[in-house]
DNA sequence: TGCAAAATAGAACGATCGTTCGTTTTATTC
DNA sequence: GAATAAAACGAACGATCGTTCTATTTTGCA
C-alpha cells in the first residue's frame, strides 16, 4: 500500500494522526461494549467531543472504521498475549502461559470484551470485507497457537500422537466457554473452570511422567513472527 | 384496548392467532440469520407481504417482539433436543443423545443458527427484559442438562467425584467452538471434533470398566487410545 | 345477512443512521 | 507574518428505524 489516501497513510508529521489513534481508541472501547454493528459514528463524536464528519473525515467510510478497529484490537491481542508470552520457556511453558493470557484478556475482569468473539457471532453471516478482516485476524491468532502446540510435540512436552487441531479446538472450546459464563451468565468462578479444563486436556495430552523419552529435538522455526 | 393479554392469549378461536405464529415463525429464522438485534419488523413484514403496522400490531413492542422469537426459539430447542433425548435411557446413553443433538442443532447443517448463542454476545452488556428472558432459557437449558448430568452419576455411568459443573462447563465450551468454527471460519469436519472432545472427556469422567471400586483419586487411566 | 370486533393497511412522526458538501478553523511551511 | 495545506465543523440529505394514528378491510358470530 504506497499511497491510497490520507486515510491509512500515518505521515509521520501529520497532527490529525494522534487524534485518529484516539479515535480509535475510543472506538475500540465502544466496539468492545456495544459490538462492532453498535459502533456509531454519531457515538463516537460524542465520545471525543468532535463533529460526526470530523470524525468520519478519518476513515473512509463506516466499514473501513470497523475494519482499523479490528486491526486496533488485534495489535493489543497481539502484544498482550502473544508478545507478552514470548519470554516464556519454549513449548508447554509457553503455551500455558499463551492460554493464561489469553483468558485474562476475555474474561470481564478486563473492561472490555473480545471483538474476536462477538465479531464472529455479528458477522458469520454477513459477508463484507469486515468480516474478510476478521477472519483473517482470528486466523492468524489461531496459527500461531497451532505453532506453539506444535513446539510442544516438538519437544516432548505434550505426546506424539497429539491431534493438534483438536487440541486448539478444545482450548478455543473454553476460551469460549470462559467468555460467555463471565459476560452474560456472570458466573462467579469461571475463570478457574477454564483452568481447570485445560489442565485436565494436559493431563491426556502430555506423555506420562516415567517415560521422558525424547529429550529436546532439534528447534525448527521461531514461532515469533 | 380492555384485554391487555391481547399479545400473549392464544384466544382459540381467533384467526390473527394463526399469522402471529406465522410471522414468529419468520421472525425466528430473519433472527437467526440477522441476530435478534438486526431482526426489523420493516424486514420482517416484507418477508411476510404485510404492512409494518400490520406486522407490529401483533407484538406490543419490538422488545416484546425479540422476547416472544426467544420463545418460540426455546420452544423449538426444547422439542428438539430435550424432549428429543428423553426416549433414550436414563444416564449415560440419554446424555450422549442430548449433546449428539444439541451438536446437531447448532452447526451450519441447518439453516439457521443459535439464538442463544448469538443473543448471549449481543446482550452481554445490555441489561433489560430481552436479556433476561435469554438468560432464563439459557439458565433452564444448563439446568436441564445439569440433572442428566446427575443422573449419569447416580446411576454409575459417570465417575461419582465427577465435578459435574465443570462437565457441562467443558460441554458448553465445545459446543461454543463448533458454533464459531461452523458459523463464521466455515471449517469443514468440526462436529466431529466436537464429537471427539466429548469423547476424550467421558474417557476422563467415566469409571474404568474393570477396577470400578477404587475409592483413591483416580489416575485417570489410559488416556491414550 | 347484518354487525361488531378484530385484523390489516397506509401515512406520517421523530429519531438516528452514514454520508456529502461547503465553510471555517487550525496547523505547517516558506 | 503570509501563504498553503490539513483538519474540524455545521448543516443538510436520504434512508431506515420503531411507533402512533386513523381508515379500511376482513373475520366471526347472531
Amino acid at each position: 500500500m504506497p499511497s491510497r489516501q490520507s486515510h491509512s497513510a500515518p505521515s509521520t508529521q501529520a497532527k490529525g494522526h494522534q487524534t485518529r489513534v484516539a479515535i480509535l481508541d475510543a472506538a475500540l472501547s465502544l466496539a468492545s461494549h456495544m459490538g462492532l454493528e453498535g459502533l456509531s459514528i454519531g457515538a463516537l463524536a460524542d465520545v471525543m467531543h468532535m463533529s460526526k464528519s470530523g470524525v468520519f473525515a478519518h476513515f473512509g467510510s463506516r466499514e473501513d472504521l470497523q475494519i482499523a478497529v479490528i486491526r486496533q484490537y488485534h495489535a493489543r491481542f497481539e502484544e498482550e498475549v502473544f508478545r507478552g508470552a514470548m519470554p516464556s520457556e519454549r513449548g508447554l511453558p509457553r503455551l500455558k502461559d499463551l492460554f493464561e493470557r489469553w483468558i485474562r484478556r476475555v474474561s470481564v475482569e478486563l473492561d472490555s470484551g473480545c471483538i474476536y468473539i462477538s465479531g464472529a457471532v455479528e458477522f458469520d453471516d454477513r459477508p463484507g470485507p469486515v468480516r474478510d478482516a476478521l477472519a483473517e485476524m482470528v486466523r492468524a491468532w489461531h496459527g500461531a497457537l497451532h505453532r506453539a502446540i506444535s513446539i510442544a510435540v516438538e519437544m516432548g512436552h505434550l505426546r506424539d500422537n497429539t491431534d493438534q487441531s483438536q487440541m486448539l479446538f478444545e482450548m478455543h472450546g473454553l476460551i469460549l466457554a470462559l467468555h460467555h459464563d463471565s459476560r452474560f451468565l456472570r458466573n462467579p468462578g469461571v475463570l478457574d473452570r477454564a483452568r481447570a479444563g485445560f489442565e485436565r486436556m494436559l493431563l491426556h495430552y502430555t506423555p506420562p511422567p516415567c517415560a521422558a523419552t525424547s529429550a529436546k529435538k532439534c528447534p525448527l522455526a521461531s514461532p515469533a513472527d
